[in-house]
DNA sequence: AGTCAATCTTGACAATGTCAAAATAGCGAG
DNA sequence: CTCGCTATTTTGACATTGTCAAGATTGACT
């Protein structure tokens, strides 16, 4: 167990305390909400006292950046579009799977995608280092990803890449949160809408 | 002053106090973020005690939904597409300008944008019902002016005018909530976004 | 003037985020 | 192996918040 002497600094009295609190906290989203998450209750059911977990992180805001960088390595497989990888060539059924797949994980995912793109932590105070950069590292894959499908010749030359990217980007996260949130938008249509979307922005590309 | 005697149960001790908090929600909200609006805080502005807001709405949630109807009301003007009145015709830069309004309405009233569209009111307890047929009403307004414009030939018949409501609705959606949040996008390319954005709009309804 | 309901105040309670100081546990040096 | 240092955890405390219950006040109508 003590295998490891300086390299991560945990295994002290409750094991892996900061792993179980983020763990907690996740789960608690996802059960009761972002109102079920206190520091007091997620401190409760990892069993320690109420403060245990400032000495993992700052503060209440640190703990939801961390869950938020957490979000965005999974996410990572989703939102960078190609995996270019292989003979996979760019295609109208390509776009549809993306756009399905981006839905479905920001739908499936909440409790995540609130925080990687809700105005919780965006709007207020600084964000962790560490999440700035995972968040930057996502956008720009993404508009890396669109910039080489024009280079390899597969889009429209006339494309701005980084417009393109911001627009389709409008489109998914608007979807998304008009799903999560229940606006108007019931979940019977939400294939119909995906492909709507797909529609609309592959024809986009093609422009 | 005392005119109507059933009509508004208004004008009693402090005037118009459901009025007075209704501002004062709006303008903390606008100063200091949803951060700074609390029952408490409100009541002290409108030098009444802690509770009294408590025989004006049912509690923080009804407030906000009051707070959030009455943004719409401003918003129709600007979400219900046409006003088809006059012989102004659906052209481009129609759809240019919706989108401008759009956009500017949401990053202007961003305090009203938020309770509207956002989760604090949709996703946990019910809605006020004023707040509910306000809200369809917004949106239907929307659909049916699409479907208007089927109707006179203006734009494609091949269109589902639902569909194409709700996905234009979630590149305006998504792009307010980009903008309003600050992520990743900064304000520098706000006129840039909405011009790409109107293209693809427009594009789409002639498709 | 007196009754009654609408309005407002006071007192109280539980939850929350967070700080400061005390307590504890594990590791390395002697 | 023991001592001490530091990382970790706890306890106590405080201000803020939403909201309820009970009482006080005010204004309109008979």
């Amino acid at each position: 167990m003590a295998s490891n002497p300086k390299p991560d600094r945990k295994a002290y009295h409750h094991g892996d305390l900061r792993k179980a609190l983020l763990d907690d906290a996740v789960k608690l989203l996802r059960e009761e909400g972002e109102a079920g998450l206190s520091m007091r209750n997620l401190a409760a059911r990892a069993g320690v006292s109420r403060t245990a977990a400032y000495h993992h992180f700052e503060g209440k805001h640190a703990l939801l950046c961390a869950v938020a960088e957490e979000g965005f390595k999974r996410f990572g497989k989703v939102f960078y579009p190609p995996e270019m990888e292989g003979d996979d060539s760019l295609n109208e059924q390509r776009i549809q799977r993306f756009v399905q797949d981006y839905i479905k994980f920001a739908t499936g995912n909440s409790e995540y995608y609130d925080l990687m793109f809700g105005s919780q932590l965006w709007k207020t105070e600084k964000l962790t280092e560490t999440l700035t950069q995972e968040a930057y590292r996502t956008f720009r894959g993404y508009v890396d990803g669109i910039r080489g499908w024009q280079e390899s010749g597969q889009i429209s030359k006339n494309l701005d890449p980084l417009r393109y990217a911001q627009v389709s980007w409008s489109t998914l996260h608007g979807m998304s949160r008009l799903l999560i949130d229940g606006i108007y938008v019931d979940n019977q249509s939400r294939n119909a809408m995906c492909q709507a979307a797909a529609d609309m922005l592959w024809r986009e590309l093609n422009a």
